[in-house]
DNA sequence: TCATTTTTTGACGAGAGGTCTAGATTGTCC
DNA sequence: GGACAATCTAGACCTCTCGTCAAAAAATGA
């Protein structure tokens, strides 16, 4: 069928606009990328961009909604792991590492993305946004209530499950922003490895929390091995394999 | 001495621009500020304007410092509360919370401002952000090495004075830039108050580092209250004033 | 008062995002 | 196969941006 080959053809032209959109976005930030050069760079002219994309927040948008959903599918397949409650925790953890870790491009765009003007991206393009992180929460609020459930958890009446989950969001987006924004000086600050800082850190609160088994009561390194061959190692060659 | 007169003139200018532009940023974000619009705000040509500053960067850069400097006395005055050293680095965690309530404006001004390029600020410029930054993590470790020396912390070999103080202040920042960019539904994930999950949040961590006296040993609100009272309301008047 | 220095101005250039119509391409039907 | 209709593409065009610079204005000093 004809209509279906200029569809591909379509579509394949949007994976390329968006691809150069981001290799601009990481050259030099959002400035950096011109929807002029965009064109110049798929070898089609401006008008054709403007019929993919409506304005250049919304090409930004689009890159960061990639990333989300990235993003979740890491999360999804993290909390499939077979353990306990604060195994699975540590596996999400892990996997928002190995994101940053994979994916440092994405996580930039994102930032980039949240910097610019949100109004004039298209409201559903927003809510599949909101959607994403939303299931994101959804997924670390279930892995507490899971881990109260099996009694490993003992949560204090003031605190629920969604706060738990964003102390731990919270933290790790702090760290990531920090290490990928460029702006700080870390090492000068005598933080030679940000991301086993957070990890400790984490650790603590969740100890704090008395979130069974402790950190001293069980081989969390072995745990992390463990997550990393069983639920992570496989989806994160499929994903680096997609983006390429 | 007519200099001076001049000179007091020109330096009225100065905090007139970068209040104008202040306020242009914080209406719709980077894009939203205009040179051209900034010299129609104050009544003078382009021209003048860029006797001041070098360029548009040069103005942001210059507004996130202002503010990292009264982030930076407010953290000085935390750190003189007499008390107990966790009480102390409670002391810099109200601080930075009241900070942010406040001064709402900075603390959105300072993420705009990192978003924007910065190889075009000058290095002294960079250089001052840079020394804010790291003194505010000097207060906070000098008061992790205090709770060390009294007996109260004792820190696990492999975590450094620093490194507790980056957890701390990673997850403040995290938890600040989720607010204020505005972008997340929080109320959505049900985290009604973000600021209460926070300090529970790191309560819990220094709990888990077995900082004493830990949450349940010791009155915390009671304290909160009187670092309120003691050393941080006075300073907040104060520098309030200053920035009408 | 007038010459010299300093300050201020706003027209200008280069390049951005976004629009719109003329023309090219594709698909359809006899 | 060829003519007409529908769709898609190109790039000139408009307005706005940052940053520059020569000329105009103001301040200074003798």
């Amino acid at each position: 069928m004809a209509a279906s080959r200029k569809q591909r053809e379509i579509a394949a032209r949007h994976q390329r606009i968006l691809a150069a959109a981001r290799e601009q976005l990481l050259e030099g930030g959002y400035l950096s990328l011109s929807m002029d050069k965009l064109a110049a760079a798929v070898e089609y002219s401006k008008g054709t961009i403007y019929q993919h994309f409506s304005c250049k927040e919304e090409v930004v948008a689009t890159l960061a909604l990639e990333t989300a959903r990235v993003r979740l599918s890491l999360f999804e397949c993290a909390a499939t792991f077979q353990g306990r409650a604060r195994e699975r925790m540590l596996a999400v953890g892990i996997a928002a590492d190995l994101f940053l870790e994979h994916f440092p491009d994405h996580f930039r765009v994102e930032q980039i993305a949240r910097g610019a003007v949100r109004e004039k991206v298209s409201p559903e393009r927003q809510r599949e946004l909101a959607a994403c992180e939303q299931r994101c929460m959804q997924i670390c609020a279930g892995i507490v209530r899971d881990g109260v459930a099996s009694g490993d958890l003992a949560l204090p009446d003031e605190v629920s499950a969604e706060e738990l989950s964003f102390s731990l969001w919270s933290s790790s987006f702090g760290v990531f922003t920090i290490v990928t924004s460029g702006a700080f000086h870390l090492e000068d600050m005598g933080v030679a490895e940000p991301l086993l800082a957070l990890r400790k850190g984490q650790n603590r609160m969740l100890d704090g929390f008395g979130w069974r088994p402790l950190t001293d009561e069980h081989d969390y390194e072995a745990s992390a091995a463990r997550i990393r061959a069983e639920v992570l190692d496989e989806v994160l060659l499929t994903l680096r394999e997609e983006s390429l």
